[in-house]
DNA sequence: AGCATGACGCGGG
DNA sequence: TCCCGCGCCATGC
């Protein structure tokens, strides 16, 4: 994908409010890319310390198994409790970038 | 050009 | 809800 595309993603990503979480889908949707959940995805295998990567799952509210440990801590810091690889509550804390605009 | 892969999504059963 | 199959599409070999 080219730049213009991961720009776009992570700006979406920070504007997710703290306490909040969205999916990789709803991201892509966002972008103007609505078959690319997949590539939302890749885009953030690399981040800066800041970024709020562990607030992107997948449309199920499961987080991805390699960053189970450090998605859950960061989510729980922030009041999101994980139960497995599930977020609690899911529904209620998700955040729609479509709404936003 | 063909095939497998991947931080995914969705409809069915 | 869980599990499965199929769709999706850029990338790399």
């Amino acid at each position: 994908m080219d730049e213009t595309f991961r720009q776009q993603v992570f700006e979406i990503i920070r504007l997710i409010p703290l306490g909040r979480v969205t999916s990789y889908g709803a991201v892509a949707r966002a972008v103007g890319y609505p078959n690319h959940a997949r590539h939302v995805g890749n885009a953030l295998r690399h981040y800066d310390e800041d970024f709020p990567a562990h607030r992107v799952c997948n449309s199920s509210g499961q987080i991805t198994a390699g960053c189970l440990a450090e998605f859950s801590d960061k989510l729980a810091a922030e009041g999101i409790e994980v139960v497995g690889n599930r977020i609690k509550d899911f529904r209620k804390v998700f955040w729609n970038p479509i709404e936003e605009l």
